[in-house]
DNA sequence: CTGAGTAACTGATATATGTCATGTAATTTG
DNA sequence: CAAATTACATGACATATATCAGTTACTCAG
């Protein structure tokens, strides 16, 4: 659905921290020429659970969620996709149908690259290779993290330790002190991150507005206190 | 603390769908000088959680889980790896210390293989660094659904599922029609894969027997009804 | 073989969290 | 800009599951 448009892999945002961060001007000229860059609007689908997988999606700017969806109809979100990050790469080497959808949850920009020459490019750079194990290796330390979670923490303390992670990936520390999570969740969706009640969640995000732990503009949340929530979350961090 | 001994790569009963699997039969026996065949019996620890990896596991006969420990002690399984399976392999690349501890259930015996190595091998042989992102690829999409099934399933329902998996990983059809499942786990660890109390899985195991779903001799348990099962864990099989 | 320790099992009770209901605030849309 | 829709928030109540307590059945060391 995306408008096309054509950008360079060396002047993308998200150069640094990618995958192909080590790839020299000529390689990283030649990804910039099998790929197309997309744009999506809040809501729109990357790609859908059940289907065939043709390349792979990596975010320029913006942030997508990858959601699964139960017998019942309830959306677990996964995994939160930023500026650098991979996504559908799992599919593609795993030969198997995604089983995730990709959703925009604001304005994006994200670049396709085709299943071949990804293939053909991890054949050639190790780099890359490497790379994508070191970020797969990342990811699956995270979802095993959150797996124990679920076993080890009650709601309260896996809100704590969410807010945490928001922090690390998407905070900004104000003139103030205080910290900006730079991005647009709905309680629903942060409910279904630590799976859990919308009603749930809410409840506890004001017992700690309430005790001075975070603070809120709108949609946007605030972290007043980061000391508290780690007390809170009840973590070796 | 194993016993050392040598046995090729070539006889291994896990050689045909390990990460080594397209090696041609030189590089393989190259990969059998850099190795070390160690012998675990039940309960001891191959790598344990927050120490530094120095290489790659391996396993070549038995089973071993993969915990976390909580801050407050609960044990949570987050993986059981079995013959073709790699393990800590997602420490090396990350470079991060080990966030879990891997332990055997049961007498095995499990290959070591050098970090240094592993390393020059994945950016030698695009077969195995491919191998092992398809691996990693696996083992995110397992751990992805895991976490959602914790916040689209009840303890009834997991239990279900996990029954399914043991059988599709470990599962021994019988000649009388029932299916064995080939691996001794305690009620505690089966509960800590799904995230529940023991006394809750041994209430939910009882109400399958009665249900004629399963059978149990001692610990070991026999899958009787997979439909059944399939149904109870209300799922798209 | 035997006793001690651990694991399996069952029952009674407590509690965290889900669900339903209702009202208010914020967005979106015509 | 108003109306309609959607998200946020809080209360009341229901319930799945954890916790505690006690019994029985294995398992293993001596």
């Amino acid at each position: 659905m995306g408008r096309q448009s054509q950008l360079s892999c060396e002047n993308c945002p998200s150069k640094g921290n990618g995958i192909f961060c080590e790839l020299e001007s000529v390689a990283l000229k030649d990804v910039s020429e099998h790929k197309v860059v997309n744009k999506y609007k809040k809501g729109q689908t990357l790609f859908v659970q059940g289907n065939p997988p043709f390349g792979m999606y990596c975010v320029s700017t913006g942030n997508v969620k990858i959601t699964q969806i139960g017998s019942d109809g309830k959306e677990s979100i996964v995994r939160i996709a930023s500026a650098g990050d991979v996504l559908g790469h799992r599919s593609i080497f795993t030969d198997q149908y995604y089983n995730a959808t990709a959703t925009a949850i604001e304005e994006c920009s994200v670049c396709f690259i085709d299943k071949k020459y990804i293939l053909k490019l991890v054949q050639e750079k190790p780099s890359v290779a490497c790379n994508l194990i070191a970020q797969l290796g990342r990811d699956l330390g995270a979802a095993e993290k959150r797996v124990s979670s679920f076993y080890q923490k009650n709601v309260r303390e896996r809100l704590a330790e969410l807010l945490l992670l928001l922090k690390e990936s998407h905070g900004i520390t104000q003139d103030d002190g205080k910290v900006k999570l730079n991005i647009k969740l709905t309680r629903e969706e942060m409910a279904s991150i630590i799976g859990t009640a919308s009603e749930t969640l809410i409840r506890f995000m004001s017992e700690l507005k309430n005790e001075g732990f975070i603070e809120q503009v709108g949609k946007t949340i605030f972290i007043t206190n980061e000391e508290g929530l780690i007390d809170f979350a009840g973590i070796g961090y």
